[in-house]
Parts: C-alpha cells; sequence; structure tokens
DNA sequence: CTGAAAGCGCTTACAG
DNA sequence: CTGAAAGCGCTTACAG
C-alpha cells in the first residue's frame, strides 16, 4: 500500500519467524580456481531457492564460527567444502541437529550428510587410461593425507594398479598448492627412475608438476604424461592442456543444496551421502596414441 | 552467568540496535583470480573489525539486490567491485546516503566512496618499460571500453606514447577473459606487422594472448613481449612468467574497509576517492636486455 | 548498583 | 474478510 518507499526490516522479519534466510559457506582456499567456481555454483544454486550466502573465506578458525552462526540463529544452514577431521565442535553442532552439509570430503564415522566425486571411480579411470596405453612407470602426487580426496584417489589408483600387477614407482605428498606440485614433481625427477606418468591429486597440484618437467627440459606428454583431477577452466587452456578427471560443480552445488533443504525442513531423517560420477576428459598432457 | 549454552540470537540484537553486523560484497567474476584474492583480502580485513560478508555472485542483477538488501536492514553496508555504470539504482542509493563504496572501478560523476589503482599512473610504467628497451611496435589489448580500467590504462599508455613521439599500432577490445585475450592477439598477429609488445589490461587477457603467440610459432619475450595488469599469483607461476603491474589487494581491501567504516559512522561525509600506487613487476615474459 | 519494563518491526493467531 | 493485539529475543533507559 504505501508508496512512500516501504522496505521490511528483515531482521525483524528473522526474529519473527526463526528464519534467516541466510546460508552459510565455509571456504578454505580460493587460490585453488576449483572452490571459486563452486562458490558460484552454490551462489547460483541457492539464489534459484530465494536464500543468500554468507561466506566465511579460510578454514580451520572458521569452522567453529560458522557453527556458532547456526546457533546464534544467524544463519539456516551451513555448507562446509573443505573440513579435513571431524572436530568436536562439527560432532556437537551434528548432535544439536544443525543443518551441515559437507562438499567434496567424506568423514568416514560422521552421520553428516556428504556430497562429492567419487574419488575412487575417478582415479581407477586414470590408472585405465595409463594402463591402457602403455605407461609403466606410474608416480602420484598428492595434497596431503590429511585430506580425503586425496587419500581416496590415491587409494583407488594403486588398487586398479595392484590388479593389473604393477606398483607405482614413487608417491610424494605436499599441499594442495601450485609451488607444492612443482617440488614435488622436481623430487621425482630427481631421485629413482623417471616417471613416464604422474597423476596429481587435483589440478592445481598437476600445472605446478608441468611447470617442474618443463623447467627440467622435458616434454609433455612425449616424455612424461600428467593426469589431474577436478577440471577447472584453466585445464582447458592452451598453457596446460590438462587431462584430467572433471567434477560438475553445478551438480556438487544442487546436490548440497538439496541436502541442506532437506535437513533444514526434517532435521531428524538420516544422513546421506552422495557419490558424483567421475568423468575422464582426455586432453594433450596424455598421447592420444595409437598404440594400445 | 548461563552454563546451559545460552547463545544469543543476532536476529534479535539486529533489530535492537539496528545493525547487522553484516557486510554485503558484490562480486562478478570469479573467473578472475584476482577477484577471489581480493575477496580473500577483503574478509581477512573485515573479520579484523567483526563484521561478516554477504556475497552476492555475478553482477548486473546482484546490484540491485545489494542496495536493497541495505534497505531492508539485512546488510550494514556494501562493497562493489565491478560496477560498470552508475545506474539509477546506485545514485538514488547514494542519495538515501547508503554506505556503499566502489572497488577497482571509478564513476566519474559519482558522489561516491572509491578506490583502486591508479590506472594511468600503471599504464605510464609499462609504457616506460617498453620505450626504454626500444619496442617500436606495440599493441594494446583491452576488456572492453566499458570498463574504466581499460579506459584509463589505455589512456595513459596512449599518453605516454604520444609523448615519446610513438603510436599504438594496434588496439583490440574483448572482454576480460582468457579465451578473448587469444582471440584479440590472434588478430594482432594476423592483421598488419606483428608487433614486438603487447599490453593486456589484465593478467588474465594476458594469459590468453601469451598462449596465442606461442600457437603460433613464436616465443615470448623474444619475438613479443608481453605485459599485463594486476599481478594475480598465477603470474608468477613458470607457465607465464608475466610482467605486470601490481595491485596490492590488502591495501585495496584495507582502503575499502577504511572507507565503508567511516561511512556508516558518518553518512554525511564527503565522498573520497583513494589512488594506489602501482608497482611494475618484471618477469621473462619482458627480456631484461641490457640494449637500453 | 541492580532489576523490571518498554520497545525495536515484524508475523500470526485471534476477536470482531 | 478486516483490524487490533500479542509476542519473537534481545538492549537500553529508567525506576527503585
Amino acid at each position: 500500500m504505501e508508496q512512500v518507499g516501504y522496505v521490511p526490516n528483515l531482521s525483524a522479519r528473522a526474529m519473527k519467524t526463526g528464519r534467516s534466510g541466510l546460508i552459510g559457506v565455509v571456504v578454505a582456499d580460493l587460490t585453488n580456481p576449483f572452490y571459486p567456481q563452486l562458490l558460484e555454483a552454490l551462489s547460483q544454486t541457492f539464489d534459484a531457492t530465494g536464500l543468500r550466502l554468507t561466506v566465511w573465506v579460510a578454514e580451520g578458525t572458521k569452522n567453529g564460527a560458522a557453527l556458532q552462526a547456526i546457533q546464534e540463529r544467524a544463519v539456516d544452514g551451513v555448507v562446509f567444502t573443505t573440513v579435513t577431521d571431524s572436530s568436536a565442535e562439527l560432532r556437537s553442532a551434528l548432535d544439536r541437529q544443525s543443518p551441515v552439509v559437507l562438499v567434496n570430503r567424506f568423514l568416514p564415522g560422521l552421520a553428516c550428510d556428504q556430497v562429492g566425486s567419487d574419488n575412487v571411480a575417478g582415479a581407477t579411470l586414470v590408472a585405465d587410461h595409463m594402463l591402457a596405453h602403455g605407461r609403466r612407470r606410474i608416480a602420484f602426487i598428492g595434497g596431503g593425507t590429511a585430506f580425503t580426496t586425496t587419500r581416496d584417489r590415491l587409494a583407488g589408483f594403486e588398487e586398479r594398479l595392484r590388479r593389473a600387477g604393477r606398483a607405482l614407482t614413487g608417491v610424494v605428498q605436499g599441499e594442495y598448492t601450485h609451488r607444492s606440485g612443482r617440488d614435488s614433481m622436481l623430487r621425482l625427477l630427481q631421485e629413482g627412475e623417471r616417471p613416464d606418468a604422474v597423476f596429481c591429486s587435483n589440478d592445481l597440484l598437476a600445472f605446478g608438476a608441468l611447470d617442474a618437467i618443463r623447467a627440467h627440459g622435458l616434454r609433455v606428454p612425449e616424455d612424461v604424461w600428467v593426469v589431474g583431477y577436478d577440471d577447472v577452466q584453466m585445464s582447458a587452456w592452451d598453457s596446460f592442456s590438462l587431462t584430467t578427471v572433471r567434477q560438475d560443480v553445478g551438480a556438487l552445488a544442487s546436490s548440497a543444496a538439496g541436502l541442506l533443504l532437506r535437513r533444514m525442513d526434517d532435521p531428524a531423517s538420516p544422513p546421506r551421502r552422495v557419490l558424483l560420477a567421475p568423468e575422464l576428459v582426455v586432453r594433450r598432457s596424455t598421447a592420444l596414441s595409437r598404440q594400445c
């Protein structure tokens, strides 16, 4: 009725209705382009439901802040994109039936909704690709054993090699950064027999590995094959042209939203775990050789 | 007093105090790594003041939403990272003395707090660098004339060349994406005389230009120099080793926060415009030749 | 210095 | 179907 330019006060509405209309998102590592892409997808998905995003950048200290925000009724639910351990805080939040969903991480003993890529299946695709094209000295570069993504991808990869009667010639763990990928690859090139194929636990590591290989005067894919995980947009750039396992951030975001909204409606519903099917995208960092 | 696990309800507090404790941030383009870095810096800066960030991803439609959120008292102020035009909405929000600050964009006729790099000075540094090392056929690749960053960088660049008695041999405008940088560079390589130095309006364009040059069988810096703007983290990677103009995202964020907090305290204070000094970072995409 | 009351701006259940 | 009243959970100014 009021053409005076009336705008309702959302705090008042939130207090009355008990819903803030805000969803919290905890993002750890905006340096890895995968997370901005995921954030964009989450934003689109929640927009469609009329919910807004509150973002906490940088993990660790922020997980507690996000969980507290649920208590304070400042947010209606929280999406964690990079939880590594099932902290006491998280457990007690789950006991209180706080609406929480984990994206891109699986914590085994946690009664909590979780969505992510089927990392074991993805790693198997990579191993198949390498084995089918006669790669013999195969190595793995990880982002650290603390991450379930690295653990699951390594496990799936090793298992597939083992079943083919092969073993990894090298495993180096570091962190999920370009620099770490570079350093890990340099170690592989300096110690022992040089690998002819390397599976990196994500694309960012793979970019670092590519830089190390070229700095060493070697060629990709002629001398060494490189494969990543995620298929961030940069992987398609000519500079990298990286073979990688695609994660569909749109599907990840909409699964996460679906799980979270369901839990907000029905806090007692049994926790679900959603595994998204991975897809191998072959580019020029692995040869399309005919020799198989 | 209550060890029962009492947590105050923030909506109630917000209603009573008239402050939500939330700052809105509108981010357009998370594909450009500059914006995640800026977002991270903003997050750190506002954390230190006890304020939280609400993020709107993708511009255009979101500017209005952010301004409305101020009216709804859902946020105490808004940081725009990529406003291009002084929309009617924005003007009327400023008339209402809404606390708003523009980062990385300058809108001439707008009575509004604004922070950004001194783009004219930055472009002058690039021109000096190229002229000092005897570059003769100099071209420019822009992200579109709609952006003040592209306009100011081009203006400063051309002006410095003109004062040295030179003119640009080519100007191509596109959008701020890798693909556009690549396409623009291909056009420069195909039409007319081939440039021996190209200034790209941001790093993302420069990465595309590098890819195009290499795809053309040419070498950087021997055949063509490439310079970007922003100094995103990737610019230091071996794949690019890009000479570029550094923007200090930390300084950008803390200026923005300072301006916004002051305006929240004193809505009638005169608008300020802060220009941050740029710095040229020389890497291997331009030769460190001794010939000057 | 402590404690009870008023009121922020909505929504919703209830009375007319 | 319309309109006045109660109450969400705080904070703050006021009375005791």
